[in-house]
DNA sequence: CTCCCTGCAAACTATTTGCACCGTC
DNA sequence: GACGGTGCAAATAGTTTGCAGGGAG
């Protein structure tokens, strides 16, 4: 998977650069980040850290992920009713589909997005420089399981 | 303004239609929504609320407001980083735009996102039931005064 | 007159912070 | 060795809840 070792070798690069120091605990929540596919939660990612560092504490996967947020390595997707979910994988702004049964979150293909921006800021006079796309629904899955 | 009138009607309606009671206090949380253009959060609603009825408590905006939500009469916008704002003027899903500096949100006119939707479902499988999208970025106001 | 609603305070939950000890560089 | 990182526990902030008294229908 050169896939993800690329990006966890981005990862460690961009914390080497800005003296940030390599800890072990570091290192497997970075690997955690830059494997999953499933846009884990903090929680989620301590208890795949735990394993192998059983003394790592909540606390220690926050700060790390904050600093990895900071060097745009990560992003964050806030959900106000829930815990917040990290993306590893691709740390820049894109859609999102996210099952509200399962909570399962995929990365759906979306191209308008980027003429859609362009003509807002046209419209507004806003500089735009973020966005947040959501769509929530029930995936297959959920959506047969129910039916039974 | 007729248009403001209407939708306190409407929601006055959907709480009787459902045997909630129309307290004073409900009353004057329903004409915040109502008349409010800048989606205002839960402190704001109860901000304005106080002058008339000084002894209003947050939790009992809160209660209102969530009452609300649930006869989908405002739209709740939540933000995991800030306090949640509200519409009560559309209360459907709809694009906004938010200004980091002044927190000022707008509705824009974004035509594309019911194209989007379909395509999405047929390409992931999901039944898409909501969606959120957010613009953030810098207000005209606030870019100006950033320049002096 | 019956319940639902209100308002106070306490509870909750995700996240952040303070601080003494520890380990990377 | 210096100094940033860790892990525990306590603090925070927005929101929710429990409950006794009050008021809408």
């Amino acid at each position: 998977m050169p896939d993800s070792e690329e990006r966890l070798r981005k990862m460690i690069e961009a914390l080497r650069e800005h003296q940030f120091r390599i800890t072990p605990q570091r290192l497997a929540i970075l690997r955690v980040l830059s494997e999953s596919k499933g846009h884990p939660s903090v929680e989620t990612i301590y208890e795949q850290v735990k394993p192998a560092f059983p003394t790592t504490s909540l606390a220690t996967v926050y700060k790390t992920v904050s600093v990895l947020k900071g060097l745009n390595q990560v992003l964050e997707l806030g959900f106000s009713d829930d815990s917040n979910r990290y993306d590893g994988k691709k740390p820049y702004d894109h859609p999102h589909v996210v099952c509200t049964v399962c909570k399962k979150i995929l990365d759906p293909d979306v191209s308008a997005l980027a003429d859609m921006t362009e003509e807002l800021s046209r419209k507004t006079g806003f500089t735009i420089t973020r966005h947040r796309l959501d769509f929530f629904g029930i995936c297959p899955d959920c959506r047969a399981a129910a039916k039974r």
